[in-house]
DNA sequence: TTGTAAGCGTTATCAG
DNA sequence: CTGATAACGCTTACAA
């Protein structure tokens, strides 16, 4: 691999002004410059990027945090992320953390390393020891978002969209609406089960605990939810799922169950995943903007990396419910209990 | 961010000794090598791998180029990339290429500047251009491979795989077996078509090109293959997909023209994706070890570049068909049209 | 307009 | 066992 050496002695210049002749046209001779390319084509010269780096104190490297890149909601998110560092002249590092504190504090270092300038975590959790915390934190929180998080931050409005696609059960007539949560953890799960927790209450319908099923967030889960719900004497005319993969594995549940949707029940996602409209019956669900999640992150963590001011620090992104074929009134045995 | 000289300064030493109670612990002195730990943690020392990559000329990085990582195959096969490269203190550079060809050189570009040590490709497109090509090339090629592969490759038998399925339907007494294929010029497309050619040849069938619908691996394109297929005068009593996607699409085209699979008609798709087994019904498939199909090409992408000698510089995976309930034995009414 | 030379942080070599 | 120093490839004062 020639260096910069070989194309100034080629040329019969200094290895600045070969330097010069790349990165500042203007600044040389139209010669000296035309004798430079030339030398650059002849000696297949390529700047070595790491020396560049090195010198530069920079990388404009992003480490991207992904709990699951196999995650359909997830590889959207990426793809925006993609798209805006490219534009942007940044290259991205993609860590699938599979959501390990050790393996994101791992993948974190790279950045006290100086592999690369910032973080984009998509987890609620801060990946930095407080051992090694670079000041200023060059990292943005996206997805799912830490309560108070130290960096700038995008979501969406979890809480509202679950109470308006409850909303949207009740409206249909629902009074026994099941829910499956995502992981207990997840400030997603807290959000949106609060959400669900408002819509039931502004209704003036009791809130039942045990209407309420764990998961997290795959599908296997919500087929195990779904037919535990299903067991009960009384069963929900409505389940919601906290995820578009959790409905999937639902809709499979009921379905085996010998149950119809929306017939004998109706059936909710969140997410809008790329299959929710494949399902059958398609399925109703919440739709994010998912690339828009990874092009804002990335606007805002190279602000913070370049030192510019943001306007908003904490972002919310809209959510849109889309009502499909899985959501439908109540069977006319599926009402409230007839009184006697 | 201090350095290896400020570390020396508090401890003490040269910093050719931190550099050493670092890297080889065992040949400095035992009190020399504690204050040097000692100095490492007050100073909040990290080394800066910039420098180090820049010093020992090469990066422990590689990069892998995915047509599109939303894929749900390819996510899978991103997992195993990641697990086998971080086992071997490699890192990963993800990008998403949208199978076009410049955006694709200008990763590889990353190995002439630098930025990393070699290329996963998982399309069958040589992204060197002839005008910068490493060499030796520094590269694997996998999933999807080209004809003469000009480095080491991993794949399945996409020939022997469709063959299987189509006997499959075949032995179901299927005799009108349509197939959704994937994009044009894609190796895999042109490998499943022919396995699907030799298994109706080993019949005794008539091949008929009209029973081939175009497709791009997409959902929709399964859809409206499956619909154009549907509106012949004489449908075919199986639809073979190239691609799980495609079957799903497939699935609702069907299921739409009121039709119910397997009872009118069979469907069978490829890849078994996550949610194959979550249709309506369960889709009959063929499973591919995706995440061996990244492990291997880690392994074989270093082997190369650490100049060990291969074993196989041609590997094929073992692929597996899946019988789950889209396909059954043709219905009454769909066998061979009756004399008269 | 061009050349000289310092320096980025690390490691390897050589000398002590 | 330790220290001094050169070198990796590049950019950028500063000097000419």
């Amino acid at each position: 691999m020639s260096s910069i050496r070989e194309v100034a002695r080629l040329a019969g210049v200094s290895v600045a002004t070969v330097s010069r002749a790349l990165k500042q046209p203007d600044v040389v001779s139209p010669e000296t410059r035309q004798r430079v390319l030339t030398a650059v084509e002849t000696a297949g010269y390529h700047p070595n990027l790491t020396a560049v780096q090195f010198r530069a104190q920079r990388t404009r490297n992003l480490v991207v945090l992904v709990p699951k890149i196999a995650n359909t909601f997830y590889a959207r998110v990426i793809t925006g992320i993609q798209q805006a560092a490219q534009r942007a002249g940044y290259g991205v590092l993609l860590c699938n953390t599979q959501g390990d504190d050790q393996v994101e504090a791992g993948y974190a270092g790279l950045v006290n390393s100086r592999q690369a300038d910032g973080v984009i975590q998509l987890r609620a959790h801060d990946p930095f020891p407080a051992s090694n915390r670079p000041q200023p934190l060059p990292m943005v929180n996206a997805c799912e978002v830490l309560d108070a998080p130290p960096c700038p931050s995008i979501q969406l409005d979890n809480r509202a969209a679950a109470r308006d696609m409850t909303e949207h059960l009740i409206g249909l007539g629902h009074r026994r609406i099941a829910m499956i949560k995502g992981p207990r953890r997840s400030p997603l799960t807290r959000d949106r089960a609060a959400g669900y927790r408002d819509a039931l209450a502004h209704a003036g319908l009791a809130y039942d605990a045990t209407l309420l099923q764990p998961g997290d967030f795959t599908p296997q889960s919500g087929y195990a939810g779904a037919r535990a719900l299903l067991e009960r004497s009384e069963r929900p005319t409505a389940i919601f799922c906290e995820s578009d993969e959790m409905a999937i594995g639902a809709l499979q549940g009921i379905k085996q169950a010998g149950l119809r949707v929306p017939d004998d029940i109706s059936l909710a996602g969140f997410d809008d995943i790329e299959f929710a409209r494949y399902c059958d019956p398609p399925l109703t669900t919440i739709s994010q903007p998912a690339e828009d999640f990874g092009e804002a992150a990335v606007d805002m963590l190279i602000a913070v990396l370049e030192q510019q001011p943001l306007d908003v620090a904490h972002r919310i992104l809209p959510y849109r419910l889309l009502i499909r074929d899985s959501t439908a009134g109540v069977g006319p045995n599926d009402g409230p209990t007839p009184a006697g």
